[in-house]
DNA sequence: ACTGATAGATGACGATCGTCATGAATAATG
DNA sequence: CATTATTCATGACGATCGTCATCTATCAGT
């Protein structure tokens, strides 16, 4: 059964994406290559064509999650413009949506744990370089920030982040998980009005 | 090859300790029941006569996991009673020790993106206690703490805790892994107060 | 001492795991 | 158009998974 050379890169392509989205949803231990392979509309056959192991394919979809999130902040951020953008990352990044939907969500709160537990030294790199974006990227934002977390080291930010979705998660059902998410948020960004325009 | 009751008793024991560790160690889905009963010193033939399923004594691990750590926990402040308490416990909590010994440290880090996927009701209600419990105790600690701790709310600075150890871990051999710990402890405890502080 | 209860060992079950060999079917190449 | 190259499906492999039936040995109660 073989496919024209597009087809055949959609279809590697469809596999990351797939793998990206299940990985995140049941962990790198929760799903197995052939409900992956399913997922995406093929049999378990071809795996091995396109990936050396089911571990490969974790570091790509990893990759991949990550390179989507970034793209997405990035979107976000030219399209509001916000005027302050470390609130607008904040609000969106630890919120119920967030939190409800891991399988799109950033990789830290959903698999740094799982990848922590791995000594595989690519599947690590990956989520090292996605601290260090993110330690940048906060750092950027919040030197611009009207509140004031200008003076807070962007690693304390980024874990109490990562942290929050993590905590809410396990409590989702909990009226718990709304309380914490408003907490961090309005701890890291400050008390929470929708416009900015006045410090304190 | 029937046993005392009291002998059958540790063993129980035994084999909830021993998941305990290997559990946190690697994964509700990264370790299976014939490892942990081999781990116990023992067959995997008695398991079900002791817990009902593999996720019976997911439960009974962590709750027991748990109550361990709390113990550790009290333990180590009356026994120092140090003048800052939330210092100390951040400082041993956010700590390389605590990073590089997930088998006897805290579930949150460890455990809470595995039981957040997992839809059964009494491990979610462990890892809520486990939370309310140490919310409860930032609070306290907090509010007798000299420094400006006291004003952020115990959720934000929970989630921080749990973040920090969880992105340590993943970067463990990278040295923005010291830096991290030490920025997340500076950024909650205040700035380490000249003597008496150990550091690496 | 005798008897019944039971803890744990042995071993196996069906399912699923990651991985791979093979084959069929067709795109790419000449 | 013929040939080659290659993609994916089928199916199976050994290992491991959670779970359980059975058996044996020994404790507990008489």
């Amino acid at each position: 059964m073989r496919v024209s050379r597009e087809k055949a890169q959609a279809n590697r392509e469809q596999i990351i994406e797939t793998a990206a989205r299940l990985l995140r949803e049941h962990g790198f231990d929760g799903i197995g290559v052939a409900d992956i392979m399913k997922a995406a509309g093929l049999t378990h056959g071809g795996f091995y064509r396109n990936f050396a192991s089911k571990d490969d394919l974790a570091v790509k979809a990893s990759e991949h999650a990550m390179a989507d999130t970034i793209a997405l902040l990035k979107n976000g951020l030219a399209q509001q413009q916000p005027q302050d953008p470390l609130r607008a990352v904040i609000e969106s990044y630890v919120s119920s949506a967030h939190r409800d939907d891991p399988g799109s969500g950033c990789i830290l709160p959903a698999l740094a744990a799982d990848a922590a537990r791995r000594d595989d030294p690519a599947l690590r790199a990956v989520f090292i370089t996605a601290i260090q974006y993110y330690l940048d990227q906060i750092a950027k934002l919040s030197s611009a920030s009207p509140g004031a977390a200008g003076s807070r080291h962007p690693a304390a930010i980024l874990s109490e982040m990562v942290g929050a979705v993590i905590l809410s998660r396990v409590i989702a059902n909990d009226p718990l998980a709304e309380s914490l998410v408003a907490a961090v948020v309005a701890d890291i960004a400050g008390p929470s009005p929708g416009r900015a325009s006045d410090e304190e």
